[in-house]
RNA sequence: CGCGGGGUGGAGCAGUGGCAGCUCGUUGGGCUCAUAACCCAAAGGUCGUAGGUUCGAAUCCUGCCCCCGCAA
């Protein structure tokens, strides 16, 4: 039987994940890898390459960079490049296939996608499923539509998500498992063995691009939501507020809300102020734990930083902050 | 030349021309039934590095090294 070729087009380290995998399996063959172009990375504005890339140049394979697909005379190089590949395989390409490209290939155009969906579809996937306090999400293989993440679904596996998952902890355990799915999936498809399974659109949701603002603390939400926004938005755009007039970063923190805190505050203060505005940085102390630490008044429950940043400083532990900065106890913050 | 912040005892910071400081930690002593709490004392720094200006530089100027924030 003949190999089924496969041109691969993607982005990020989700995308190389995939393609390594792709590469790696005998019964396919690699054509050709499609991504984005090179882009200025970091203070030195240096020219990288995406993930995707570094890949393929690895495997030796052709990679061909795209602008933009809008423009009809990238398409028409593209249909060149893609010369003989019977399948597309799209994984965090980053860019939305329009109706010339989707109907290239001889079979179908395949997507990876970070969700079971129909849920969370989107940009975000990831990022959005530990924002929300799930404790499991996954990965599905889907025959791709016009739409943005509806076509057909081949098939799916549960990632499970940890208590103390990161973004980019649960990325790496999607893409493997993504990997793995697909190399399944493949073979049994090209077969007919499987029959696409319509998504059912009513359950459908949708996770959009994640915006810098979106690291911007509110108070008034309780502690444990910014304590997943810092898993979810890390390592960008992380989790901040105002204080003082300057960014500061709280990469990690812990949510208090059955735990006893004792000593809060200055205690020769009045009484009366047992529920702090929202924002106000105490001097507390957790039942059992023998230092201080700092604990911040939220919409509900105490948010306990672990880990923070001042804009130009590194990032410290909260013991190191407090050493340097006791002036934030008593301050309110995000104003 | 994308914009900017910073490198000061073990840690985190202050000090912006005239004796190098603060908080914490460390060591020794004291108090205490006891203590991570409290009191007393001590140790610990060629102020990133090379040069320059000055009577005098952590501080001003120049080069270099390293760390970091923003933007993309």
């Amino acid at each position: 039987m003949d190999k089924l070729k496969i041109l691969f087009m993607g982005t990020p380290d989700f995308g190389a994940t995939i393609l390594r995998a792709l590469a790696s399996a005998p019964e396919f063959e690699v054509v050709g890898v499609v991504t984005q172009p090179d882009r200025p990375v970091g203070r030195k504005n240096v020219l990288t390459p995406p993930p995707v890339k570094v890949a393929a140049q690895e495997l030796g394979l052709p990679v061909m960079q795209i602008e933009k697909l809008r423009d009809p005379v990238v398409v028409e190089q593209l249909r060149e490049f893609s010369q003989g590949a019977d399948a597309f395989v799209v994984a965090a390409f980053g860019m939305i296939l329009p109706g010339a490209v989707l109907e290239m290939p001889r079979l179908q155009c395949i997507n990876v996608h970070g969700s079971l969906l129909p849920e969370y579809r989107g940009a975000s996937p990831v990022a959005q499923a530990i924002l929300d306090g799930k404790t499991e999400t996954g990965v599905t293989i889907m025959l791709m539509e016009k739409g943005l993440d509806t076509g057909p679904m081949l098939s799916k596996a549960v990632v499970p998500i940890a208590p103390d998952e990161t973004q980019p902890t649960l990325m790496a355990k999607v893409a493997e498992a993504g990997a793995k799915l697909l190399l399944e999936t493949l073979p049994r498809r090209a077969v007919g063995e499987i029959v696409p399974e319509k998504q059912d659109d009513s359950k459908a949701t949708f996770t959009g691009i994640i915006k810098k603002e979106f690291g911007l603390v509110d108070w008034q939400k309780s502690a444990a939501y910014i304590e997943r926004m810092t898993r979810a938005y890390d390592p960008w755009p992380g989790v901040f507020t105002i204080w003082q007039g300057q960014t500061l970063k709280i990469l990690k923190a812990r949510a208090l809300i059955h735990e006893r805190i004792q000593g809060i505050g200055p205690r020769e203060e009045s009484e009366s102020d047992s529920q702090p505005m929202a924002g106000t940085v105490l001097l507390g102390q957790l039942i059992g734990d023998r230092n201080d630490t700092l604990v911040i008044a939220t919409g509900h429950g105490w948010l306990a930083p672990l880990e923070l940043q001042l804009p130009g400083k590194k990032a410290v532990s909260v013991e190191d902050f407090l050493r340097g900065q006791r002036a934030i106890i008593r301050a309110k913050l995000g104003e």
